[in-house]
DNA sequence: AACCAGGAGACAT
DNA sequence: ATGTCTCATGGT
């Protein structure tokens, strides 16, 4: 038998009086955020902390030094964090964008998803980690965790696309930065620890509203 | 020692 | 629009 189900308000409630906050995104600065959300496409955060730090010891995180090296040379720092070659493009991509882009901050938060998301290797749940962790826009991430800890939950059906999750989130959640920070980042910690692919449900706090626990 | 990690682009259907 | 391949290092 299994006590009631969570809402997506009440969960959030739940996840945060357990875990507390969670101070993200992990960086110094609103570029090393940037740089962070490609690093860390498909690839585990303790790997990209590496590429990361082999940029900072170089001197390289800023938009014009990344951008004027070669992709070659820019992938051996980035070698720790995988697909570096692929990533070393696209964090170029990115820098020449922001080199390029007048005021980015001024633009309206649609109509700067649209520019980023027209950056090469910038796709939806990238340029959502750029909006909300370095532009402070209230955009909620969708990642593969959320998708999990969702349809394990019998909450959301997984199958959904990316953009028709992010609108049931951004509609039945106020338009609060703050609030799309935690949360997301509540997610990302409780499925870290508890509900990975391969679930540990005894230790997991909501394992009496899963259906996967039983 | 297979399996997975805070995805996205290219390409075919 | 939706499905499959590829990219690659480092944990467990």
């Amino acid at each position: 038998m299994r006590s009631k189900p969570y809402t997506l308000k009440s969960l959030y409630r739940r996840l945060f009086n357990h875990y507390g906050s969670q101070h993200w995104w992990p960086a110094e600065t609103p570029f090393e955020v940037m740089v962070g959300a490609v690093l860390t496409q498909n690839t585990a955060w303790i790997n990209v902390q590496r590429a990361i730090e082999n940029l900072r010891q170089a001197e390289l995180l800023e938009p014009a030094a990344i951008a004027g090296l070669t992709p070659k040379r820019l992938a051996r720092y980035l070698r720790p964090s995988g697909y570096f070659n692929v990533k070393a493009k696209r964090l170029q991509a990115l820098c020449r964008w922001l080199l390029a882009e007048d005021a980015p901050a001024s633009l309206a938060t649609e109509t700067l998803r649209g520019r980023l998301l027209s950056v090469h290797g910038i796709g939806p749940e990238t340029a959502d980690d750029i909006l909300l962790y370095a532009y402070q826009r209230p955009v909620f991430v969708i990642d593969a965790y959320t998708r999990r800890l969702f349809s394990r939950l019998e909450l959301l059906d997984g199958e959904l696309s990316y953009e028709a999750l992010r609108a049931t989130f951004e509609k039945t959640l106020p338009a609060d930065v703050a609030i799309y920070n935690e949360y997301h980042a509540l997610i990302d910690h409780h499925a870290k620890l508890v509900c990975r692919p391969k679930p540990k449900c005894e230790e997991c706090i909501l394992k009496a509203a899963c259906p996967g626990s039983v």
